[in-house]
DNA sequence: CAAAATTAAATGTAATTACATTAAATACAA
DNA sequence: TTGTATTTAATGTAATTACATTTAATTTTG
């Protein structure tokens, strides 16, 4: 379905006005979509974003500062939901010994367990894109990055 | 800037998964723009969005479901968000004379006026994407309107 | 070195959002 | 018709978010 079926608009003023309207709608389709996803294992696509930017460190720690500087969405308020982690036992914070301003964050082997869970479920759910050809995506991948410039 | 670098990540598992995250990513980006844009005015997205779809409706009114239809987040609260541009006085809310649990939602003059201002900065602000052809306009909102079926 | 400026994270708060519930009106079915 | 179900919007609430402020540590400057 049309952006302008799916907003019931037909009128857009320009081809630029249509593809802002359309990446916010689309990203937000999409977040839903993860979100649906993640609920069942309680986790927020925010927590899940560190939690995969804590994976990709392979074991090194990170700064609050080096996490919200990869995170998807920068405004997020990442010192809370670190909070949230550590409650659940998923990662671990401490004092970051070369800058006591700084705190370390490592995801724990629990929190490992879980993404590797979740990897499970990701594959499962992306086979819902598979009608779209690599050209697309590839095609799709260039064009956002070149929008943003 | 391409997702990777711009999230610092290298290692995504698939041209899918890239897509994924890019269109939530600029999405979240492209938001974020226009909530700067409309901060002056003191007008959220959601309630711009909402004058919009009223504006779109050339006079005639509206209720709280059909707007949010049509809406670009479907999940706000849309009660509360009339609500807003009551108080503000861009927006008049009375009882639907046909169904009196339904709610007529009209779009006020000055509510016009302040559209027609915020045109004129869309407007400006749209330049900023000048570096895409029409074409790369045209293949986004096609890639995107196909990537959501 | 000491004072001032900057940085990193945490926190207070007001506003917003998500989710469930409620209230009122309408539609439907026996 | 009358009771039940459904629909529409509003509301209560708990959680989340945005934004500013605070605290503590480090860096810079005179």
């Amino acid at each position: 379905m049309g952006i302008e079926s799916e907003l019931q608009q037909s009128n857009f003023v320009s081809e630029e006005a249509k593809a802002i309207v359309n990446v916010i709608f689309t990203g937000n389709w999409m977040a839903y979509q993860q979100q649906e996803l993640l609920k069942p294992y309680d986790l927020s696509m925010q927590q899940y974003n560190v939690l995969r930017i804590l994976r990709g460190q392979n074991g090194k720690p990170m700064t609050v500062l080096a996490i919200i500087e990869r995170m998807m969405d920068r405004t997020s308020n990442a010192s809370r939901l670190v909070d949230k982690l550590v409650e659940k036992k998923w990662v671990l914070r401490r004092e970051c010994p070369n800058d006591r301003r700084a705190v370390d964050v490592l995801i724990l082997p629990e929190g490992l367990a879980l993404l590797e869970q979740l990897d499970e479920v990701q594959n499962q759910w992306v086979n819902r894109f598979s009608h779209m050809s690599q050209d697309d995506l590839v095609k799709l991948n260039e064009l956002l990055d070149h929008f943003r410039n």
